[in-house]
DNA sequence: TTGATTTGACCCCG
DNA sequence: CGGGGTCAAATCAA
């Protein structure tokens, strides 16, 4: 990198934007693999080439972001014994926030602050809204850093007589460390679950939907919009044997005319990254 | 010592 | 400019 008077500012700008790429990239793998995942309801085994290849994405990306942060702290922040006088400069905030750009969120509401769902939180804030009567908690996933997982989350309390408290979530969970089993069990068994609790799902800022999926304080499912043409998936796999694609090679998938604009965005995205060719008919 | 929470400052964006 | 989302130093807790 080139080393001029702006050389430190510009370096942690381009940090910025690169760690916002990869987790961009990174997060919009990781709804293709949902997406696909949900389009293969009897085909979900994790072998086949298509769960294959995006978990080579995720983790690809994962480990990216692993080093970039390991690099930057590392970089970034001088020994501690070079000075010995307390620098009292206020630190370098120039960084750009991550934007919640159309990013997934669904919502509900329960009697408890700290609803038990299955994946770690961290709470980094706490805020007084206008027109609330209580502040408003802002929780992070874990894992945030180790692996670069996007999801948050705030708590807003909206009720006194009987507490209740409306949670909006942001983001999937791309931290594979997840205890399914024990999501499974609070889906299927857990005995504290309020008939009278509800779950809104919505993209960007369109209104909310309501929707049937009664899974407590799980992400919904994805749209079904978009659909794998069986024979191109047949293709794919056909080829696959012919000249095994590493990864490097172009993956071609064909989407039906009625995909979703989320699903094509995560493909656009990708492929901006890792130079996979998208492909997509017109019909 | 390490990880989570608190809390005021900081920053983005409408 | 201000609301609200995020950062990070100080503090707490295990």
């Amino acid at each position: 990198m080139e080393d001029d008077d702006d050389g430190v500012v510009r370096e942690d700008l381009v940090k910025a934007i690169i760690e916002e790429e990869l987790l961009r990239g990174h997060e919009s793998a990781n709804q293709l693999k949902q997406l696909l995942v949900n389009c293969q309801d009897d085909n979900n085994d994790e072998s086949s080439p298509l769960n294959h290849l995006l978990s080579t994405i995720i983790s690809s990306f994962s480990n990216t972001i692993s080093l970039l942060n390991k690099y930057s702290i590392h970089h970034s922040s001088p020994s501690p014994s070079s000075s010995h006088h307390v620098c009292k400069t206020p630190p370098d905030r120039r960084r750009s926030y991550r934007r919640k750009r159309n990013m997934e969120t669904w919502k509900r509401e329960s009697e408890k602050e700290r609803e038990e769902d299955g994946h770690q939180w961290r709470k980094y804030g706490q805020k007084e809204i206008q027109d609330e009567k209580y502040p408003r908690n802002y929780f992070r996933c874990t894992h945030k850093y180790g692996k670069g997982c996007p999801a948050t989350k705030q708590v807003q309390r909206i009720q006194d007589k009987p507490p209740l408290y409306r949670t909006t979530y942001y983001g999937r969970h791309t931290c594979t460390n997840t205890d399914t089993s024990n999501i499974h069990l609070m889906e299927e068994h857990d005995p504290t679950l309020s008939p009278s609790s509800s779950l809104f799902l919505s993209f960007d800022n369109s209104i909310p939907n309501p929707t049937t999926n009664p899974i407590f304080s799980t992400p919904p499912p994805l749209p079904h919009e978009m659909m794998i043409q069986e024979e191109d998936f047949n293709n794919y796999n056909n080829n696959k044997e012919e000249e095994d694609l590493s990864s490097h090679d172009v993956a071609m998938l064909s989407l039906s005319d009625n995909h979703s604009d989320n699903c094509l965005e995560a493909m656009m995205d990708i492929s901006q990254f890792l130079n996979i060719s998208v492909c997509y008919d017109e019909q």
